[in-house]
DNA sequence: ATGCATGAGTG
DNA sequence: ACTCATGCATA
């Protein structure tokens, strides 16, 4: 994977993103346990307490067999036609996303507060990720390179949140913005159907193709072009991927 | 957890 | 205009 940029870098400063200050909480605390947090991904309630829940009896037990993952340059395998694949193999990824969310839960965390803490981490450009992000990691609908871009970023926020559990949580809450939210266009199923079948004879529909098919599905040319791009971007991840 | 969308790159 | 990484909104 030639990847050269990923990019993880920080989102336009325009973001209404929360400027954790001072002392960035590890976890921006939270409601745990609940995993679905509506609204405002980032903002982690104006709570206070404690963000760890973990008892010391489950940061004691030293934490299994840290895989010694592999590393990170691929090893110079035998000549495959493969354009330098980062051999971070499929399998290795897979065993860390699934340690991961359970060590996440298992620190009462949830995939949103691990997606604002990330930015507590300050490693180059890294910033936060949304609770969606975190979701598709854990459960492999992401990309690969994708997936190999994040995995460090993941684990060492693993390795600080068991390491120092306990810590302060500073309250750091705020940003209440009325901003009007967007509203989400839902395709039909009779129109989805549609478009899963010109989908399946034809991926990359030219301008043309999909102006004609936007005009018969009664249904704006830009909906159904991006719905073209996400479906295809849905058969490159990593969990549907032929490949894996 | 996932559908539709945005924006940075790229050609 | 596409690919990719991401995210808001919502199921």
């Amino acid at each position: 994977w030639q990847d050269p940029s990923l990019r993880l870098s920080w989102g336009p400063p325009a973001l209404p993103c929360c400027s954790l200050p001072g002392a960035p909480p590890l976890f921006p605390l939270g409601r745990h346990q609940q995993q679905q947090q509506h609204a405002c991904a980032q903002g982690a309630g104006p709570m206070a307490g404690k963000a760890c829940k973990m008892t010391m009896a489950s940061m004691a037990h030293a934490p299994p067999p840290p895989p010694p993952s592999t590393a990170p340059v691929p090893a110079p395998h035998a000549g495959l036609p493969c354009l330098g694949d980062v051999e971070s193999d499929p399998r290795e990824l897979e065993a860390f996303a699934e340690r991961f969310k359970q060590r996440r839960i298992k620190l009462g965390v949830t995939q949103a507060d691990v997606g604002a803490a990330l930015a507590s981490l300050k490693l180059p450009g890294v910033g936060s990720l949304s609770q969606s992000t975190i979701c598709r990691f854990e459960s492999l609908t992401l990309s690969h390179n994708n997936m190999i871009a994040l995995k460090p970023v993941l684990q060492a926020w693993l390795d600080e949140a068991e390491a120092a559990c306990r810590e302060r949580s500073a309250q750091a809450e705020l940003l209440r913005g009325a901003e009007r939210k967007r509203k989400r266009t839902s395709i039909a199923a009779p129109e989805k159907r549609s478009l899963e079948a010109y989908f399946a004879l034809q991926p990359r529909p030219s301008s043309e193709k999909i102006a004609a098919i936007a005009d018969k599905l009664e249904l704006k040319k830009n909906v159904v072009r991006v719905w073209f791009c996400n479906q295809r971007q849905k058969q490159k991840r990593m969990k549907y991927s032929a490949g894996h």
